[in-house]
DNA sequence: GGTTTGAAGTTGACAATGACAACATACGAT
DNA sequence: ATCGTATGTTGTCATTGTCAACTTCAAACC
C-alpha cells in the first residue's frame, strides 16, 4: 500500500500529508463523515495507528482539512464553470461527491476553528458573488447572490437527502433542478416593487 | 434523577422512552449530533448504561426517533403558521434548534431506514405543497414549492453555518432572511417555452 | 392470596476508537 | 562522518456501542 516513489518499503512513507488526505476522502465516500476514522485512515495509508498524527492534530483536524481540500476543488470547478453554469455545476459536485459536500456544508466543522478552511469557504462564496456583480443586471448584487446561492445549496441538499426522490420521478436530478430553477426570477431587492426581472 | 410520577425511587423508571428523548434533546443542543451519546443520555436519565436499549434498538435509532420528534414538532409549527409565515416560521426553527435541525436533514439518518422518520419528514414536505397549491396564483404549484422549499431551506442552513455572517451584519438574520427572500419571484415552469406548461 | 411470567433495568464483559507517551529510524544540515 | 529532528512505531488508557446474563417488580392467572 505504501507506494512512495519507488515501490520499495521504507520506513518512512515520505508522502504521508496527501496520501493520508486521499484516502480519508475514499472513506469518507465509501462510510459518511462519520465513518472516517482515524485508525482505518491510517490502515489505508498503510501506516501505524498513530502515523496521522504527526500531519493532524486530531479527527477533526484531518475532516477541516478534507473540507477544505473540497472547497478547493468546488472553487476551481465553479470558476472554470462560468456565470451561466454555475448552478448546474454546484448541483453536480454535491451529486457527485455527495459526503464530501455534507462535511463541507454540514456544519459539523466550525469554520473559525481551521484557518485554511474558513479561507477556502469564503473563497467559494465570494466567487459566486463577483460573478453576480460582473453580470451589471441585477439591482442588488449581493441579495441576488445570497438568494440564488441559497436556492441552489438548498436544492442541492434536498435532492442529495432523497427529499425530491418522487417529485423528479421520471426526469432525474439534474432535469428536475433545471425545471426548479427555471421557475425563479430575481428581482430589486424591495418586495412590493414588479419590476423588470431577469433570467 | 430519576423523577418517576412522585418523586420516588423506583427499580424501574416508569417513563423511560420519553425521559431518554428529552435528554437525548437536550445533549443534541449542546453538543450538537455527534455528541449524543448513548451512555451520556442514559446518564442524564439518571439510569445505566444499557436500558435505553430496551426502548432502542441502537445508537442511531435513537437519533432517528428524536429527528422524527424534530419533523412532527416542526410540521406542526409549520402548519399554524399559515401560509404566509412559513419561511419565516421555517427558518425560526433552524436558529432556534440548529442541531435537531442538522440532525433532521444532515443526511446522516437514512429516511429509508425508519419508518416514522420517513413519513414525518414526507408529512412535512406535503404540508408544504398543499398550502402552495391552495394559493392558487402560481402556475405550476409543484415546481414553485420545490423552489420555494429548496430557497427557505438553504437560506436556513447557510445562515447556521455562518455563511452569511458579513452579508447579515447589521440588521440580524430574520431581517436579512426577509431581505433574500423579497428579492425572489415564481414565475412558469418551463425556460424556452412561454406558454403554460404541466407538472 | 399466592404464583408465575415477562417487560423493564442492572451489572459485567469485549472489541474498537481517539489520544497521549515513549521509543525507533532515517534524511539533511553541519 | 555526525548529529538533530521530522516522521513513524509500539504501547497504553479511558470511553464508547453492543451483547449476554442476571434482577426486580407489577400485573395476569388460578
Amino acid at each position: 500500500m505504501s507506494t512512495s516513489p519507488r515501490g520499495k518499503r521504507t520506513y518512512h512513507h515520505g508522502d504521508l500529508r496527501p496520501a493520508l488526505l486521499r484516502a480519508a476522502a475514499q472513506v469518507l465516500e465509501e462510510q459518511g463523515p462519520a465513518g472516517v476514522l482515524l485508525r482505518e485512515v491510517a490502515r489505508r495509508a498503510g501506516v501505524s495507528h498513530n502515523a496521522p498524527y504527526r500531519h493532524f492534530a486530531s479527527r477533526e483536524a484531518l475532516l477541516a482539512a478534507a473540507a477544505a481540500q473540497g472547497f478547493e476543488e468546488f472553487s476551481a470547478r465553479m470558476q472554470a464553470a462560468g456565470p451561466g453554469a454555475m448552478a448546474e455545476t454546484y448541483i453536480a459536485f454535491a451529486l457527485e461527491h455527495p459526503q464530501l459536500f455534507r462535511l463541507m456544508f454540514g456544519g459539523t466543522l466550525k469554520l473559525s476553528s481551521d484557518a485554511d478552511l474558513s479561507r477556502a469557504s469564503r473563497g467559494a462564496y465570494e466567487g459566486l458573488v463577483a460573478a453576480f456583480r460582473s453580470r451589471g443586471d441585477v439591482p442588488d448584487p449581493q441579495t441576488a447572490a445570497a438568494a440564488a446561492w441559497s436556492l441552489v445549496h438548498g436544492l442541492s441538499e434536498l435532492l442529495l437527502n432523497g427529499h425530491f426522490v418522487e417529485a423528479s420521478a421520471g426526469e432525474g436530478a439534474i432535469g428536475f433542478a433545471r425545471r426548479v430553477l427555471g421557475a425563479v426570477r430575481f428581482a430589486a431587492a424591495a418586495p412590493p416593487r414588479p419590476t423588470h426581472s431577469s433570467e
